[in-house]
Order: C-alpha cells, then sequence, then structure tokens
DNA sequence: GTCTATACTTCGATAGAC
DNA sequence: GTCTATCGAAGTATAGAC
C-alpha cells in the first residue's frame, strides 16, 4: 500500500484532455473499451498518464461521472426553472448522449461496487429535485395524484426515454413514435402545448 | 486464415456446462466478466475448451443469447396464450433474472456490430409476437386505440419493468411502487383484477 | 472427438527519471 | 510537478497431443 503516491492536479490540460477522451470513447464504444492504453492514445499521450492523474480505472470513472452529473445538475434546475418544466424535463431525459451514458454508467455499475453507490446517490437526487420541481405544479393543475402520482409520471417519462433510447441504439423503432406520442399527449394536457424554445426537440 | 478449424459438437456436455457458467457469471457480474479464463474456471474446465466449443468470445455471445432467446420465445407464447395474457406478460417482463439479462446484452451490443444485428432482430421479432397477441385484445376490450395504440401501451409497459429493474440493481427505489401500481391499475381495467396463478409475483 | 501446451497481445499499475 | 521505463497478470486465440 503506497498511499503517497503523487497525483496530477485538478486543472491540468492533461487531465482535462484525458477525461474528455474518456467520455468519447465510452460513447462510441462503451465503457469496456475505455482502458488506460485507448484512453491515452485517444488523447494523445502516454497510458501510464491515466494512471498518475486518476491512479485506478474506478478513479478515473469516478471523476468521468462526477464532471458529468455536477453539469447535468446544473442544466436539470435551469430545465426545471423553465417556464414549461415538464417539456424541458421531457427534452432533457430524450438527449441521445445523456441516455446512452446512463446506460453506459449503469452497466459499468453492475460490476464495480465503488462506482454503483456514487451513480445510485447521484440518480436519486436528481430524481429528488425532478419531484420537488414536479409536485407544485402537477397539484396547480389539478392533476389526480391519487390516479397518477407525480413520482409515477417521472418514472414513466424516465423509462420511456431511456429504453426507446436504448432500443434506438440497437436498430429498433417499432412502437417509438407511439410512446413518445403518449407521453406528449399528457404533457400537452398538463403543460399546454410545447413552445419552441431555443434548442431543438433532439431526437430527430 | 484456419477456416477448417475443428469445433466442439452441439451436444457436449462440456459446452452445456460453459454456457451455464457464462450465464451466472453475466448475470453476477456482468457481461464484461465473461472472459474465456473466468468461464472455464466457473465451469471447472481449461479455458481453451471455451475457444474449441465456440472459437470466440462472440460466438458464445451468440450461443448463450440463442439458447435463451429460443426458450423465452416459448414462455413467451404460453404467457401470451394464457386467459390473462396481459398479466401474463407483465409478470413476464418483470422477471428479474429476464431484466438484468436483458440490460447485460443491450450493453454488450453497444459495441459488437455481430452481436447487435442478432439482438435487434429478436426484440423486433419478441414485440411483433406481443403486438398480434393484444391487438385483438385491446380491440375486443373497446379500448380507444386513438388514445393508447396498443404498441405504445406495449413500450411503456416493457419500459417500466426494465427501469425499474435497472434501478434496482443500482440499489434505487423511489417511485417504483408507484409506476408499477399505475401500469396495474391499467391492466385492471382492461383484463380485469390478476387472477392468481401457479407463478407468484416475481417482483418480491 | 476432446482437451493441453503454448503464443502473443493488451491490461492495470508502480517505481523512478527528468 | 510531469512524464517514462518496465512488470506481472489476464486477455483471446491457435497448433498439436491424446
Amino acid at each position: 500500500m503506497t498511499a503517497d503516491r503523487r497525483i496530477g492536479t485538478e486543472d491540468s490540460a492533461s487531465r482535462a484532455a484525458l477525461l474528455d477522451a474518456a467520455l468519447l470513447l465510452m460513447l462510441e464504444e462503451g465503457y469496456a473499451s475505455v482502458t488506460s492504453r485507448k484512453v491515452a492514445a485517444r488523447a494523445g499521450l502516454k497510458p501510464q498518464l491515466v494512471h498518475y492523474y486518476f491512479r485506478t480505472m474506478d478513479d478515473l470513472f469516478l471523476a468521468l461521472f462526477r464532471r458529468g452529473a455536477e453539469r447535468n445538475l446544473e442544466r436539470h434546475a435551469e430545465a426545471l426553472a423553465s417556464d414549461q418544466p415538464l417539456w424541458a424535463l421531457w427534452a432533457f431525459s430524450n438527449e441521445p448522449a445523456g441516455s446512452a451514458l446512463n446506460i453506459e454508467f449503469s452497466a459499468l455499475a453492475n460490476h464495480r461496487k465503488a462506482i454503483r453507490a456514487e451513480i445510485a446517490a447521484y440518480a436519486e437526487r436528481f430524481r429528488r429535485q425532478q419531484l420537488d420541481a414536479l409536485e407544485p405544479l402537477l397539484a396547480s393543475r389539478g392533476i389526480d395524484p391519487e390516479r397518477l402520482p407525480p413520482v409515477a409520471a417521472l418514472v414513466l417519462m424516465t423509462a420511456v426515454a431511456q429504453i426507446v433510447a436504448l432500443e434506438q441504439g440497437l436498430g429498433m423503432s417499432v412502437g417509438h413514435a407511439e410512446a413518445h406520442a403518449v407521453v406528449e399527449r399528457y404533457l400537452t394536457e398538463v403543460e399546454g402545448p410545447r413552445r419552441e424554445r431555443a434548442a431543438p426537440d433532439p431526437r430527430d
């Protein structure tokens, strides 16, 4: 146990480059391809630098996840604070890169204990943030919380967005448009038709 | 290219043992832990046997997937032919092992082209089978196909079952019971309350 | 027909040079 | 503070012995 091992600084350019490379690799080829050698090659650096900046591969995955999670929580809070929080949330959940990353990190968490705990904690915090914004909104709209509890609506929306993204990645398409239409009809009922905003629908 | 490489017979006991070991490993530790060495160790055999019986790891994954897919299609047809096909389908989708395997194979397909095609083809076939059984059922019940098309109901059910299973694997629980309750209220409306059957609810 | 001996590649990780 | 030289373990796969 060499606990006093040296480690790179947080604001190093090489460190950021390694994280960027790892992110791209994860999106393009899956987490199993995120090896120290491939990450380094993609960043134009030597493989040993990965271990200098992150010590272990688990540390790299955690750093990557945290960087994304922080950005996500901010963007997410913005979305929920918009004039159409439900529509904004829906657009957010349907971002292809986000869904793909979600699947990868979930699969990764399946066999890396240290990462699982962190991901689960973040995901629950995320859902809480959604719920806190949604409950008053749905209540004010007179939605019957007995028939469709806000948290259930949340899980349904997330589930559809995630599964459709996953299946599209596989090349499937049956039922996707119809499922999206059902969700969007619900959103329209609650929040009115989607008003055009800066960001286009990322599904296209 | 040694195309004339020898290969083990389909009905070999060792071959079956390797597939069983691979299945367990995949469920317990994820697809990335399904390596020739680990599979062989679990089966009490030598690593080289994996390549004797399956040539490449992709071949092993494909054989594993096909074996499961065949069994699944049979059980699935049975479920859809029961007196409460929707409830049976729901129970089927909520089998923990099935959901876990689904996620693993999806993640695997994300970066193994040869496997992706096979999985996508099977999944679409599966959904078609569901749809053929469901459409007449919902029509006979007077469900408005404009409001909730059968294929959308299908995607919603599948999505909830999958995502809840995935999140539970991570240790999450927020909203799961509520989402399940919403689906089950819908099933009750269409098909009446679930009648007790041989198999218990696998969610417990 | 079934399995073993073996090759070669890539992996994560550390110690030590600049 | 940053990077290089190097190691032992684990990965897939093949050729050849029984």
